[in-house]
DNA sequence: TATTGTTATACTCTATAACTATA
DNA sequence: TATAGTTATAGAGTATAACAATA
């Protein structure tokens, strides 16, 4: 097959999928990591911020600024851990879970506008490849 | 389907690909921006800068430091154009076409290595979906 | 006056090394 | 001494404005 390079491709997508996020997040008063650290706070159940550091593959130095500025938002808290106190467990508070659903829906809901020119057949191979990729190459 | 989101998915495969892409260019003497201008100057023939930095999405003003790295090297010459002496035309020397080629060829044995797991008719349906992907939204 | 290529400046992002408080 | 979180510093990457040469 003769087709660009995947560098150039996902590039070039990832670009167009970031210009379509901006909005959405910018209305949330979210940055582009803030979000990536509230998604990855939805799944892992209350981690240290060297956990959720190394979940996400942010430095911890780098993820400081984000859970400050959550934090500040009232986004989620940070505790002490009564069993090592030097953890911190980062929760996500209501109002965060309730800003990170709404960004959810709507990245979705660009998501599926951005496939919706494709195939079915190959919307669906192309999900399952990019996820298969991913997921292998870990 | 509920697959993770596709910024996510992206910037995981784009830094897979990145990673492996390193080693060769680094191999050949080039940063990853000056490898994407040899390849934009191999498909459109003789632009001026600006030329080139419209096709390569990349600002002219950060163009320059790759030209001037990349003529350094020997793999371009850049030539006064004696119609509009504003502009200069970039060109490719044969030795820049050669570290071209040779680039584009291992580039293209990882993606096939990278892509091997994937169902056949799986890959081709991800490289066709990703290409329109990317060709629609200009 | 406008445009091409260039340089200069400031701003963001990132990487690294220290520092504190706990263990 | 080792680790979690934090801060500080320097470096790379980027955006913006200004500049010289030419149209």
């Amino acid at each position: 097959m003769d087709r660009p390079e995947l560098g150039y491709l996902l590039s070039r997508l990832m670009r167009e999928v970031m210009a379509r996020e901006k909005p959405i997040l910018d209305g949330a008063g979210l940055e582009m990591w803030d979000y990536a650290v509230l998604t990855a706070l939805a799944d892992s159940d209350a981690p240290t911020q060297a956990q959720l550091a190394a979940t996400t593959g942010r430095d911890k130095t780098r993820l400081i600024g984000n859970l400050d500025r959550l934090e500040t938002q009232g986004m989620i808290v940070r505790q002490a851990d009564s069993a090592d106190r030097r953890n911190r467990i980062v929760s996500l508070t209501a109002a965060g879970s309730r800003v990170l659903r709404s960004c959810r829906e709507a990245i979705g809901a660009m998501e599926a506008e951005l496939l919706a020119g494709l195939e079915p057949a190959d919307r669906a191979a192309f999900e399952r490849a990019l996820t298969d990729l991913v997921v292998t190459d870990r």
